[in-house]
DNA sequence: TTGAAAGCGCTAACAC
DNA sequence: GTGTTAGCGCTTTCAA
């Protein structure tokens, strides 16, 4: 692997010639300028990262931190962070938590000992204290959890006011018995909380009943949880007539259960869900949810970390609000209203 | 950020003797060792990998290279493979190519300037002249598409005999008007070849005829094109009464279309699928599909890049043959058998 | 406009 | 057992 120096040598100038034309500086002149390309093609010339690295102090890697990769949500979230973190010429690092607090706990003490620029976390398990206990200075942004008062940049929509917004509708369609999948017993997540908080607003605010019994915690949030949930509910003595998932997940585990039953979505059951995940615009029928604007969270939360790292601040700048919410849109479709898309 | 030399200040001892502590190096008496494990947690001291790295030669750090990561099949194989690579301390680069040729050209010869110490790619676009010419050094082994004779190590099932195992199914179902969704007209790719000759080789075997009508090219792999190509078999004269699809993102597609229509499936028509997603196991019906064994995949492609990283060889090894073919397993399932699971 | 040299933090060869 | 030191490849003063 060729260096400057084999280069300097090859073209017979100095080291710093080289980097200047390696880096574009313009005080070159034309003539030295051509040499030392012909010697850089010539010799394949690669800039070593790590040495760039050791002496800038950048690396030019992010990491992205998400529960499981292979849950659609973060799937299609990392996609869009990785898009994001190209426009600024990063690269991302993705470390899976799994929701294990000692994992998160790890990260927020240091991504590969403090070898990644910024950190976009989506926390499952770490709280206030944690965050308040971290020494590390990388950058960072949180996502989706509400863990305030951090020193760190949180983005998220308003889970509350969007949880709320879908049990409306089932209200507005006439349901009473409204039941709700993924509540958390231990350890109540952010998310889980506010989205609970919202089905209750809504219940309270149309004069409903707020029913333990509809109430199903899961353990985790796939479609498996979803579908033992709803097995759970479907065998009440007065099953629900319509189920708010707290994502689409347990809602298509839910579907399945429901359909595999003989019910008929939405007549005999409406189910709506949480995220607005691919599958869920493909499934019969398709799935009533709440799309979160993924690429705004991606696109803030990258950017937030860029302001971070170049502007020297705190992740978001100085400037900028701790808090920021993204944008929601209900998306209605045939699990609850019947209407072919 | 405090470095070796400032702990070994602090302990008044050299910067060697701290980095022996640091790296667990035996020959340290207990005493100095305490002393300097004193001074390393007071000032919350951190490797700085760059600096490692710049002298060892190594990252800590594959890349992994998929067309998109929202695609479940990836999303879950990236998952492996991040579970495979932290069992040998690495951390792992996500880059998606959008199956886009110049990107996996530009991969090949160098991801981030070479500073990964291996590259697992998942090819769409590339072929065996984009290999030979590669000059980059860094380990690489390849992902399901098949790229022969290449400087690289290949890990696919046998995607030829598995979609041929599909075909008999559909066949020993009863079925002569077998549909096939997913083949490719452009720069066919090796996997849609192979899933289409394993599907003409079960007619051929059954003495069906190959009828071109049947089947259906699609521009990409998605639900959208699944849905659409299906969408055009049904509005054939005599539409098929069973499909065969490249995968099972067309199949969820292709369902999505022949439900929405009112049809039965499987009694009206069956759909089979490829890549067991775990949507699919999920949808009602639920898809009978191949199943390749994703866990052996990702271990045996990061443990090829391990051997050649510490090997010194090319990824694999010398002894290792240049292709694996992973396990598979045909799933049959409510979309083709009517069972019920 | 270009060159010489220091130094980023670390490891390893070599002394003692 | 422990210390000294060279050097990985790069950027960046400071001189020329």
């Amino acid at each position: 692997m060729a260096s400057l120096k084999d280069v300097a040598q090859l073209a017979g100038v100095s080291v710093k010639t080289v980097s200047n034309v390696v880096n574009g500086y313009a005080y070159v002149s034309a003539q030295t300028r051509e040499k030392v390309q012909r010697a850089l093609a010539e010799l394949d010339y690669r800039p070593n990262l790590s040495a760039r690295n050791l002496r800038g102090g950048r690396t030019g890697v992010i990491a992205l931190a998400v529960p499981e990769l292979d849950a659609p949500y973060f799937a299609e979230l990392a996609r869009s962070v990785i898009k994001a973190a190209s426009r600024h010429g990063w690269m991302v690092l993705i470390d899976q938590t799994d929701g294990d607090i000692e994992r998160e706990r790890r990260l927020l003490e240091g991504v590969r000992d403090q070898s990644v620029d910024g950190l976009v976390l989506s926390p499952v398990a770490i709280d206030h204290d944690d965050l308040a206990a971290r020494t590390d200075r990388t950058p960072l942004v949180l996502l989706g959890e509400r863990v305030l008062d951090g020193p760190a940049r949180h983005i998220a929509i308003d889970n509350q006011r969007a949880a709320r917004e879908v049990t409306e509708h089932l209200i507005a369609l006439g349901h009473t018995r409204i039941a709700a999948i993924g509540a958390q017993d231990r350890r109540g997540t952010g998310t889980a909380r506010l989205r609970l908080a919202g089905y209750r607003d809504a219940l309270r605010a149309a004069g409903l009943p707020y029913d333990e019994q509809l109430v199903a915690a899961t353990p985790s949030y796939g479609r498996a949880d979803g579908a033992e949930a709803m097995r759970g509910l479907l065998s009440l003595p007065e099953p629900p007539r319509a189920v708010f998932c707290f994502n689409d997940l347990l809602a298509l585990g839910a579907l399945r259960t429901a359909l595999s039953q003989g019910l008929r979505v939405p007549e005999d059951v409406a189910v709506a869900g949480f995220d607005d995940i691919e599958d869920g615009r493909y499934s019969t029928p398709n799935l009533t949810t709440v799309a979160p604007d993924k690429l705004q969270i991606a696109r803030v939360a990258v950017d937030s970390l860029h302001s971070a790292i170049n502007g020297g601040g705190p992740a978001g700048g100085a400037s900028d609000e701790r808090e920021v919410v993204a944008d929601h849109r209900l998306l209605v479709r045939e699990s609850t209203a019947g209407v072919p898309v």
